[in-house]
DNA sequence: AGAGTCTTCCAAAGCGCTTTGGCTTTTCCG
DNA sequence: CGGAAAAGCCAAAGCGCTTTGGAAGACTCT
């Protein structure tokens, strides 16, 4: 059932019913809803084809995906779409991956804009002055970054946390437990919220005039593996830390793991907070010593995201607009004062 | 640059231009030469919504995402992703996500297939008797089931890895070190892998006239957290398992604790083998006993379903061939022989 | 040389929708 | 009541590609 045979069908012209059933107003209401009405029962559907050929229209929105044999796609990055298919359901929307060689996103950036295969892009894990950032901007489609980039000479809109703040906050309890030797254990520092995360840990140490010593920052891939390594190797220093911030839950396992090798115990002989983006299937409150975190959900940003990407394709929503959200510092017992 | 455009500066129609783009025979070589290199000169790229309406390919593959608040979104799907994304690169496919409501996906399958959305789809988590395949099937685009249904009458192409026969091996393993009290901690039942595995568990125990006790199988989501609420209460019964197989490496995070809250030890007081679909987070090796498995890429099945789905579609594999791939045993030292 | 066959190319008709520009009718108002 | 404005509808022109149905010219063959 094409438009032609519903036109056809109601006696119609295909230019209004076209514009019935897309809400235009020069259309007598009594006549729209015998449309609207005959559509249905016909289970008429315009077809998205040839709509997005007049249009131009998707209905989509476009995510490059990085891949390769050695590029491993981060598990949050599916709590992330929870929350994004969760809101792009509800509004019609789909989601088209475009699998991209790691090295070389941009050139699927531009083939996807040039296309117009999609009306909005998103831009994930961006790093300092990313060239994604920059490429999306000048080609001109709508796209919201999720997290920031820094050193970059133009605004653009984002939807981030406050990264910095939290491990502000979770370095500043910790010292103000007395510990003097704090370690962090971060993603990887290319990435613009492992760099902020850094510099909330700096930033509250220096204010006990306090460093994170050479050596007691480690940043590499989230997982469990480079948790423990990294927590291994730090904690047999012989200027080891009493206290260590953690970019990660899983990673945070490899900690724990590490500590108990090592026949230390938490908190007694290390406290330990982690940053939660909170998933499902692994709770800090059910770690052997429930973790303190810091806590914000990737999947409301996904849902953010998606949201605030069907208002700038909507027209709804315009401008460079960055948006922080705060980050909640959640203690449990992984924290405790330094030992003497 | 459009093909008019291109056509009209070559001095050629449109046809004739369209056809030497694409490898038709009833164009001279010499001139398909001057075409290709004027196509490439001048970046030219066919539109791919007016080719998609001409010709209702779409170069995408589809996927029903179910979601949900109360929807939580599978980690392993993002290791099968990786996979596919992996190969849908190489091929120039791209991957389109449809959000549906996690109880209603039939409606979305339906639009996407109705609307020429998609050139295939894949279906995964499959259920016995799972109207999906059935609905997909009728519909007569090109699918891939990963995993299996049970109970369809008719046959379907599916790539899925042989859970009976590796819980099976599992299992025999532990009756063979003595064990007389198994147990299984599950996946979901009501997915078809889930049932295999556990029948895999019962076929191996049935050999040596044993059963899995009433209560020595629990099948939920799987998380860490219901990985330790099951070890928990398996272990805290009169007749306690000796030996138990879990479904998945989350779930056996939570097992671990569970063994380390009561005070018992792996292997010493239960043995523990568990399936490892492989992240690259988190690895078995790396438990503080390291953890036997059974263990087949993810990965690599994601890989293989755009492999099968590629060649759907440009005809080159039909039928209903269904591939299972066999599971390897890793023995590491979280088994033992039965206690005394 | 004329008939038949390839080879090579073209004009034009879709694919199914949106949108421009215009044409009737109604409605409004002094 | 007459003219202007508004309302309601339509025909047709795209959007950019593929593909059908020729047609012109080059070749082969008798």
């Amino acid at each position: 059932m094409n438009l032609k045979q519903l036109s056809h069908m109601l006696a119609l012209s295909q230019t209004t019913v076209s514009r019935a059933l897309n809400g235009y107003p020069e259309v007598n209401e009594e006549t729209r809803r015998r449309v609207i009405d005959a559509a249905k029962r016909h289970g008429y559907r315009p077809n998205p084809s040839a709509r997005r050929l007049a249009t131009g229209k998707t209905g989509m929105i476009g995510y490059v995906l990085p891949t390769g044999t050695a590029v491993d796609i981060d598990p949050h990055f599916v709590e992330f779409l929870s929350g994004l298919g969760d809101y792009a359901r509800s509004h019609e929307l789909d989601l088209v991956l475009s699998p991209a060689d790691a090295d070389d996103q941009e050139t699927t950036y531009r083939r996807i804009v040039a296309n117009r295969q999609v009306d909005a892009v998103y831009i994930s894990s961006p790093r300092p002055a990313d060239r994604r950032v920059a490429l999306v901007s000048t080609l001109g489609i709508p796209f919201i970054v999720h997290g920031r980039s820094e050193g970059l000479d133009f605004d653009y809109p984002f939807t981030d946390i406050d990264n910095e703040g939290a491990f502000h906050e979770a370095a500043r309890l910790l010292v103000q437990l007395g510990h003097r030797r704090l370690a962090l254990i971060n993603g990887d520092d290319r990435e613009t919220f492992a760099i902020h995360r850094e510099r909330g840990v700096r930033r509250a140490l220096a204010v006990s005039g306090l460093v994170l010593g050479e050596g007691h920052v480690c940043s590499m891939a989230m997982t469990e593996e480079n948790g423990y390594r990294a927590a291994r190797r730090l904690l047999e220093r012989s200027d080891a830390p009493t206290a260590i911030a953690c970019s990660s839950l899983i990673m945070a396992l490899g900690v724990v793991r590490a500590v108990r090798d090592l026949g230390l115990t938490i908190p007694g002989d290390l406290s330990l907070i982690a940053h939660d983006d909170v998933f499902p299937w692994l709770k800090p409150e059910n770690f052997s010593v429930p973790l303190s975190t810091t806590r914000s959900s990737i999947r409301l940003a996904g849902a953010r995201v998606a949201e605030r990407l069907a208002a700038r394709i909507s027209g709804l929503e315009e401008g460079a607009r960055g948006e922080v959200w705060p980050v909640d510092l959640v203690i449990r017992g992984s924290v405790a004062g330094a030992p003497a």
